[in-house]
DNA sequence: GAAACAAAGGTAATCGTTTACCCTTGTAAG
DNA sequence: CTTACAAGGGTAAACGATTACCTTTGTTTC
């Protein structure tokens, strides 16, 4: 491969002049411009990205990491920070397959060993702590989706508690009074932070969400089918249902559809993300809106002016995100 | 940022011997380990892999380049090129929002300034030539989603045309005879082959598709519903729809409901992917399986064995695939 | 005509690693 | 007691760029 110094001697210059080309800088008349612009095509040389990132000490990509990139929400999630990447000029370098704090560990690893000073990242198994240190270590690290009171100013985060809450009283507007809600087994904050939320609204408006009707599956449609069986099974009556994700809302209503009740004539069902599915199924998902992609456009832009500037930003802001309602057709009003 | 020096001079041992313990080489006492791993590990030392990539000349990079990320076809790409780096202890650095030729061949640009030597590439704006004189350049790039006969060995392609046919014969076998297509206007050949091949198919068996009987749009949702709307328009007669892919035929599928057609009792649909979307919809969708996740795979390994060894494997092997039927709900047997 | 300065370009140190080559020491073989 | 060799470890040259600092040349100003 053709490196400066190919393109110095066969131009006739030296390589300062060459470099001075390639990054427009001082000191370099016209002719020569022009001569060097030449060789560089007729050789079609490439700037060496690692050559360049080594001795500027800039790297050029933003970290990102994610738990899977199959998933809607986390393909949305990257591509909010790439689209800031590339209005930077930068690139994407992406660490993924987390499962444990571990994996989580040596994926930001990595990142670092890139020396990447720009870096999104989604964390729910690294502990308080081990995040604290880090952002010690990397200037330009913001957490997405988790708040840390110590590192507030770094992190950008929804409110799933609030989320709850908005789902009860859309729900409560509607007159509905039978409640019921299918939570997520995985063991995150999330789904236990959205059903507080509901149940507390619930209660100051005076009611009750019956712990029967609660239940719990894996955060996918099978898993939403199955724990909306286990509702019915329990055959105590509701006219509303929130579910934790709207892959699961969608099982949920495909089951009860299938015991013969219909959506939402008889019951209504609110999800919570508003993913592509949610707008692609019949009856079209009521959901809350969890606005992932403007949530990593700011966290990316957050970890740009950390990384470039030293003088720190105002500690004490924080980045909470509300969810807003999505009426669309699963809900509506309790006529019983 | 500690660099190996640091840890030298600390560890009272040279660069050399540090940078043996760090990859394991030869020549260092199991004292010497001990003692260097340790003060690695207070100084929190973590190796500097530009400056790494400069010298050995190998890239820990697997570069992907794709139009968008939160398209879930894509993401399905990106997901399998991702397993096989993580496998072979690499990262995904990623290209996106590919429209011109310009920003396609912009975004290599950003992989090879990179050296990165593992490529996959989706490219369907660069003409063959151009990339033909890339795969002179860089030895590990593949392409994916396309044939070119120059360089057949480094395709990785579904055979689109194939797909129209099996649609076609199913259709067939489920005794339609009156036939409707919608298809994309978006200006790659996909759509044309899909097409090709299913009127084809239905030709030899001696039936014809009615060219008013032929609508295209968007491939989306919305442009499934328009494209509905404009063949119930025309009035004519038709009980079998070929729809370019899953999001339009969801779209399709809900426009025929919306003006009393059930599906699959009135008119069978069958779309084409096989994306998540598919299982999600009521009724669940027939559909063409596209193994992208499975190809991206093979064409990760493919780009790891080209760019690995120089003596240049097998030039007349191709990577055909071939999209396989997956029936579900919506299409039937033709009772009328 | 000397001084001052600007414009253009070259020299060489530097970034943080890896690794070919050399050196030292200890031990086994003759 | 040599000699040979293995094991452990050090020295310094790369890798391909950027950039501070220096040199040369020509022009302006008094």
């Amino acid at each position: 491969m053709t490196t400066i110094k190919d393109v110095a001697r066969i131009a006739g210059v030296s390589v300062a002049s060459v470099s001075r080309v390639i990054n427009n800088g001082p000191k370099v008349s016209k002719l020569t411009i022009e001569k060097v612009n030449k060789i560089m095509a007729d050789l079609s040389y490439t700037p060496n990205a690692n050559a360049r990132a080594l001795v500027t000490k800039k790297s050029t990509t933003v970290g990102v990491v994610i738990p899977d990139l199959t998933d809607p929400f986390f393909a949305s999630l990257a591509h909010g920070v790439d689209q800031v990447a590339r209005q930077e000029n930068m690139q994407l370098l992406l660490s993924t397959g987390l499962v444990t704090a571990e994996s989580e560990q040596q994926a930001i690893n990595l990142l670092i060993e890139r020396r990447c000073d720009v870096i999104v990242l989604h964390s729910k198994k690294l502990s308080d702590d081990t995040l604290i240190a880090l952002t010690d270590k990397v200037p330009g690290l913001v957490l997405i989706d988790r708040y840390i009171e110590q590192i507030a100013h770094r992190c950008v985060w929804l409110d799933n508690s609030e989320g709850g809450k908005i789902a009860a009283r859309h729900l409560l507007a509607l007159k509905h009074k039978y409640f019921s809600c299918i939570s997520s087994t995985y063991k995150i904050d999330d789904p236990n932070l959205r059903l507080q939320g509901f149940q507390n609204e619930l209660n100051s408006a005076g009611f009750n969400l019956d712990q029967q009707l609660i239940e719990y599956g894996e955060p996918n449609l099978q898993g939403g089918e199955i724990a909306t069986q286990k509702l019915l099974a329990s055959g105590k009556k509701f006219t509303a249902l929130f579910v934790y994700n709207d892959a699961m809302a969608i099982g949920a209503i495909s089951t009860l559809e299938d015991n013969g009740y219909r959506v939402p004539t008889d019951i209504s069902v609110i999800g919570f993300d508003d993913v592509l599915l949610s707008r692609y199924s019949r009856p079209k998902l009521t959901t809350l809106n969890y606005p992932i992609e403007e949530m990593a456009i700011q966290a990316t832009n957050l970890a740009l002016e950390l990384a470039n500037k030293d003088n720190k930003a105002d500690k004490t802001k924080s980045f909470k995100y509300i969810p807003r309602l999505k009426k669309r057709e699963s809900t509506s009003l309790n006529d019983n």
